[in-house]
DNA sequence: GTTCGCCTCGTCGTA
DNA sequence: CGAGGCGAAC
């Protein structure tokens, strides 16, 4: 049996890791920096685990996205020879693990039925709370709705969560606390839970120690990934559970780039008084890149106030300077990046070669553009996730008002698809829902009553998604076939033929689920991008990525695009020096995905950043770049800047012309 | 009074 | 690309 699982991957392992991955503490923090072998680690831990004896579904691996979960599995399960032997370990996020704890026991946590809500959805109904101004106190619905998921996740008082995000501004507080308040009662009545709410029943019934040992009791080891991004409301779940089962924590404080979802990172530099006789072991051989990358990666931390005591060391040896070419828009930025990539074509690199890193997804969209003109296959990590984008909420919204009838966001949002119907008429329906409702009715014919004014079409369709509740593939096509004609008049000039094709996705998605609810649930919680289920993602491809989305990704050749003044550090950071430290973490996240070339880009004279801080506000932006002391030795610099030729001014004479007679001379027709 | 289309504007990052 | 404002159309 032993031999079995051992498939010589502890031999591959340097002897740090080798100790990390065999330690016999109880509870363990692996301090591991960028490139030093984290996942190796992790899944020689769990394999070893096995081999010992640990059943694989009493191990569980919490992740930071759906993606590594995915890949950790497929790493612990190695080749057909060990797969059967590895099967069961269970990695998800720590969303989807607190759902599985939920949805798993309702006797002890309550809350079955209830819909999961998506940060759209809870602007919406937010929006319903502040009614006809949609603002308290000059805050728009998805404002308050961050503010207080803020303080949720960093466990302050609301109070405090304003005082925080909005310093400068005299808020009373007072205002807000009553719109929450109300948007609070709605979610009750509605029956909905949000992503932090599923956090916080989870932390609130281990707060029972009973319950705490009931769910400890189902693990034997707990592996968390990205621990320097675990905030104060998963601590909560985490303590409760140190004294029943074993933690075994792996993370990086240089890596942190979550501080905005209330992620502190000195929370892992006091993890042995948190967490009582946990050991604390350090991986600090980087094995994936040159040591001229680690160098300016070095130097960046080394800028920091903040000391990180972190000096990465290349296992691998020289290789090539990074480069750093300055253009003058980001159009030919993105340019430069397109042909590079086809000119490595032509010398048979495959796509696969490289990764472009992008501050934001809006700034992703100038690269895809140039990839899409120059053919270029490529998957964008980062952006719209399928079960956001608004054509596949208008199907699932039909599905939702099945599941769950007092989903007023997703009737609202279905019957104003129907032609001639717009909010009012809506509003109007949902009210005599609600009034059939109070009024006695079943769910059904509640429903009914709502629908009285509706077409006819509705109504069936709705019966057969009902019907269909059980194959939830089958009730999403029906629900995707009743909305075909109105979604394809909507969409018209929307590029609705690719929008059909996500519906088709959709539906392969929701096979094998086993209801409505659950198959929403899970791709809320551990979202899929778009890009990720077109037919390129199946081949060779180009990764275009957020740096937060890029967390563990490497590729030979790596493009930091955009790596300009005023976006390392944003503009909108300038001033707090945590978010300016912030800032310095993620353009760090990104230099350290490389293998073999680093090519960072920017541009210097038409930022947008420039247009509206002025060139007052650039001073300042020029002062804190953080790339604005790099010194000469560490990098190439390329300059693409066209110098524009300067013409002598025009004689003074010449600077008021006379208006031209623009008129044509009509010949022999006057 | 209500719907619908068109236009402008602003967009950090994510489960 | 979505939200929101505005005016035209129903």
């Amino acid at each position: 049996m032993a031999e079995q699982v051992d498939d010589g991957a502890l031999a591959h392992l340097n002897p740090a890791q080798r100790e990390a991955a065999l330690t016999e503490a109880r509870h363990n923090l692996i301090l591991a920096g960028a490139g030093t072998g984290k996942t190796t680690t992790i899944v020689a831990r769990i394999r070893h685990l096995i081999r010992n004896g640990t059943p694989p579904d009493r191990i569980l691996a919490i992740t930071f996205t759906r993606r590594a979960a995915a890949e950790i599995r497929s790493r612990v399960q190695g080749d057909a020879a060990t797969a059967s032997s590895t099967q069961g370990v269970a990695a998800m996020t720590f969303h989807g693990w607190a759902m599985r704890e939920v949805r798993g026991a309702p006797d002890v946590f309550g809350y079955e039925g209830w819909s999961v809500l998506d940060q759209e959805d809870q602007q919406q109904v937010m929006r319903g709370v502040l009614g006809r101004g949609k603002r308290v106190e000059g805050l728009k619905a998805a404002q308050i709705v961050d503010v207080l998921s803020f303080a949720h996740n960093t466990r302050r008082t609301l109070a405090d969560a304003i005082r925080v995000k909005f310093p400068d501004d005299a808020i009373d507080a007072k205002a807000i606390g009553a719109a929450v308040r109300a948007y609070e009662q709605r979610k009750q009545e509605r029956r909905y839970l949000t992503y932090d709410d599923i956090l916080r029943v989870f932390a609130a019934r281990l707060a029972d120690d009973a319950v705490a040992e009931w769910v400890g009791s189902h693990y034997d080891e707990i592996l968390i990934d990205e621990m320097q991004d675990t905030n104060p409301l998963q601590w909560q779940i985490i303590d409760p559970l140190v004294p029943h089962t074993r933690f075994y924590c792996v993370g990086d404080d240089a890596q942190s780039i979550y501080g905005f979802r209330g992620a502190d990172f000195a929370s892992i530099h006091s993890f042995r008084d948190r967490v009582p006789g946990a050991r604390v072991l350090k991986l600090e051989d980087n094995y994936r890149s040159t040591q001229e990358i680690l160098d300016l990666s070095n130097w960046l931390l080394e800028q920091s106030p903040l000391g990180y005591d972190k000096k990465l060391r290349a296992v691998r040896g020289r290789g090539a300077k990074p480069e750093l070419h300055s253009f003058e828009t980001p159009a030919d930025e993105a340019g430069f990046i397109a042909a590079e990539m086809l000119r490595a074509r032509r010398d048979e690199l495959p796509w696969a070669t490289h990764l472009v890193l992008v501050r934001t997804n809006y700034s992703g969209r100038a690269i895809e553009a140039r990839l899409v003109e120059y053919d270029i296959p490529y998957v964008f990590f980062g952006g719209v996730k399928l079960l956001e984008s608004a054509h596949v909420r208008d199907v699932l919204s039909a599905l939702r008002v099945v599941a769950n009838p007092d989903d007023e966001v997703a009737w609202m949002r279905l019957l104003t698809l129907v032609p001639r119907v717009g909010d009012v008429t809506a509003a109007r329906a949902f009210d005599s829902f609600l009034a059939a409702r109070s009024g006695g009715a079943s769910a059904r014919e509640a429903r009914a009553s709502a629908l009285a004014g509706m077409p006819a079409w509705l109504a069936a369709g709705l019966d057969a998604i009902e019907e269909a509740a059980k194959r939830v593939d089958d009730a999403v096509g029906r629900a995707a076939a009743m909305l075909q004609p109105v979604l394809a008049h909507k969409y018209r000039n929307e590029n609705w033929e690719a929008r059909a094709r996500d519906l088709v996705h959709v539906e392969r998605l929701a096979a094998s689920r086993r209801s409505i609810l659950e198959f929403l649930e899970e791709y809320i919680l551990s979202p899929v991008f778009t890009s990720e289920m077109e037919p390129e993602s199946q081949q060779d491809h180009v990764i275009v990525s957020t740096v937060h989305s890029a967390k563990g990704l490497e590729r030979d050749w790596a493009f930091v695009a955009g790596a300009s003044a005023g976006s390392y550090p944003s503009a909108r950071s300038l001033g707090d020096l945590d978010e300016v430290e912030e800032e310095r973490r993620v353009l760090y996240v990104a230099l350290t995905r490389a293998r073999d070339r680093l090519v960072v880009t920017r541009t210097v004279s038409h930022t947008p950043v420039r247009a509206w801080m002025g060139s007052a506000g650039m001073d300042v932006l020029e002062d804190a770049y953080f790339l604005n002391t790099l010194p000469e030795r560490l990098v190439e610099e390329v300059p693409h800047v066209v110098a524009r030729p300067s013409r002598p001014a025009p004689p003074p004479g010449l600077s008021a012309p006379a208006e031209v007679d623009l008129s044509i001379d009509l010949g022999d027709l006057e």
